[in-house]
DNA sequence: TATAATTTGTTATATAATTCACAATTATAC
DNA sequence: GTATAATTGTGAATTATATAACAAATTATA
C-alpha cells in the first residue's frame, strides 16, 4: 500500500523537522526539506500526501503539526517494545543507540546464549537466556525483534521469535530469513553493503579518470551541486 | 549501468556459492539459489547475465567458475583498503567484523577525536587522529570510507574524506551527506530502519487480525511458503 | 479590490526493477 | 539417432518508484 521508501523518508522528515522546530522555525516548504535531504521537492510533497496532511500554498507546512501528523502515522498509540537477540559487538552498539532513546519505541530486552552475559544489564536492558524469548516477548507484548547473531542460529531464532508473536524483524545476520507472509523482515547485510560500496567506489574512480582525459566541457548540473545554477532556480522544481 | 541491487545480490550469491562449494556441490541451478535467498529464479539468471557468465542448460551453473566470475566482477585486482572514522560502539562492531575478514577488502585504519583512543590498536587496526585522514588515506591509496560518528561532524568528515581521495562512503550517521556526483554514498540509517520495521510490524499484525476474522478460504500462494504447492512446481518458474 | 508571485496537491509521464514467458540449448532415456 | 525433459538466456510485460507538469489555492502587493 504505502511504499516502504516513503515510510523510511517520513522518519527522516520527522527528525529534520524536530531539529528545525528546536531552532524556532515554525513553517517549512517542500523545497527546503528537499534541499536538506538531497531529494526532489516533488518527492517530499508526494510522501506527505500519504499522510493525508495538507500544507498551505505559498506558505508551506506547519512544522509542529506536520511532526504530529507523521508521529500519528508512524508511531503506535501505545508504547512499542522491541527485543534484541545477540549481545555481541553489534548488539551492544544497537543497545547503546536504541535503548530508551524514544518515548514510543525502544529495545526493552536483550537475549544471548553466553552464560557470562545472561542476568547482566547492558545499557539499561536486562539480558536473558534465548530460551526465555517466548515468555519475555509475551510479557512485553513485543512484536519487533532484532537479530544480531551469527548465520548458523539465525533461522532458528527467527522461527522462535515468530511463534512468540514477533511480526517485524530487523535482521543483521547474513542469512535471508524464511518467514510467513504475515511477518515483515528488513535485511541489513553489512558485508554485502560494504562490498557494494567498494565496488561503486572503484566505478566512480574510473569514471572520474575517464572524464579528466576529456577536454573541459560544460558540467551537467543534475543535482544542484553545480555552482552555476541560477539562484532563483534553486528554490524551485526545475520543471515549474 | 548495472543496478545497485544486482551488485548487492552478487555479493550474496558469492557467499552462498562459497558455502555450497565447501559442501562439495559442483553445480547449482538458478531455482536452487533462488530458493535459498527467497527470490525468483528469473532474478538470479538476470543478475548473472550482467556478469557475462553463462550456465549450461539442463545442468545449471558451475559453482567454482561462477564464484570466480563474480569475484572478477566485484573485487579489485589489487587489495582494497577502507578507512573507518568513529571508534564508538558501532565503529568497534564494524572493526570486529571487517578488519582482515577478506583477502581483497578490509578496514585498514581507524580514526577518532578521543585522545584516549588515538594510538591504540582495535581489532588489528591502528586508531589515528582525524587530522591524519589525508595522510593515511594517501598512503593506503584508500578510496572507501566508513562514517560512524554523530550527526554534527559527519558532513565535515565527509568533505575531508573526499578531498583526501575517498570515492565511496558507507554512512551510518543520520545526516544525508552532500557529495559531488563522482562520489558514491550508501546511507545506513539505523534509526529510520528501526522505525520502519516497527511500522510494518504493526501493519502485519493488523493484517493478520483482519484475516483471522474472515472464514478460512484458499491461501494465496505467492512465495512458496504455502504447503499446498504441488511438489513438481516447486523447482520451476511458476510461468513455465 | 485586482494582479502578480509563489507553493501546494495531484495527475501524467518517465525511469527503474522485477517477473513472465518462451525460444534455444543441452542432457538423458529409449 | 530421436524424442523427451529440463534449464538457461533474454525480449516483453508488469510492477514499483520517482520526477515533471500544471491547476488550484493562498498570500503579498499595487
Amino acid at each position: 500500500m504505502i511504499p516502504e521508501n516513503t515510510v523510511e523518508r517520513l522518519s527522516l522528515y520527522r527528525r529534520v523537522l524536530q531539529q528545525i522546530w528546536a531552532e524556532g522555525k515554525e513553517t517549512i516548504m517542500s523545497h527546503e526539506l528537499a534541499q536538506i535531504l538531497h531529494i526532489k521537492p516533488a518527492q517530499v510533497r508526494r510522501d506527505i500526501m500519504y499522510l493525508g496532511y495538507s500544507g498551505i500554498p505559498n506558505i508551506g507546512y506547519k512544522v509542529k503539526s506536520l511532526i504530529e501528523s507523521i508521529s500519528q502515522f508512524l508511531d503506535s498509540t501505545s508504547q512499542q517494545s522491541a527485543i534484541l537477540v545477540g549481545v555481541g559487538h553489534l548488539g551492544m552498539a544497537l543497545l547503546a543507540n536504541f535503548s530508551g532513546r524514544w518515548r514510543q519505541l525502544a529495545i526493552r530486552a536483550a537475549f544471548d546464549r553466553d552464560p557470562e552475559k545472561i542476568g547482566r544489564v547492558f545499557h539499561g536492558c536486562v539480558c536473558y537466556s534465548v530460551e526465555d524469548i517466548p515468555k519475555v516477548v509475551g510479557e512485553l507484548k513485543s512484536i519487533i525483534g532484532i537479530i544480531a547473531i551469527p548465520a548458523d542460529q539465525a533461522q532458528k531464532i527467527c522461527d522462535l521469535m515468530i511463534t512468540s508473536g514477533i511480526r517485524g524483524i530487523l535482521n543483521f545476520s547474513p542469512v535471508r530469513l524464511k518467514v510467513p507472509e504475515y511477518v515483515y523482515v528488513e535485511h541489513v547485510d553489512l558485508s554485502a553493503t560494504f562490498e557494494k560500496v567498494a565496488f561503486f567506489a572503484r566505478t566512480m574512480k574510473k569514471l572520474e579518470e575517464e572524464k579528466s582525459k576529456l577536454p573541459p566541457i560544460l558540467e551537467n548540473c543534475s543535482d544542484g551541486y553545480n555552482q552555476n545554477v541560477k539562484e532563483e532556480n534553486l528554490r524551485k522544481d526545475v520543471s515549474v
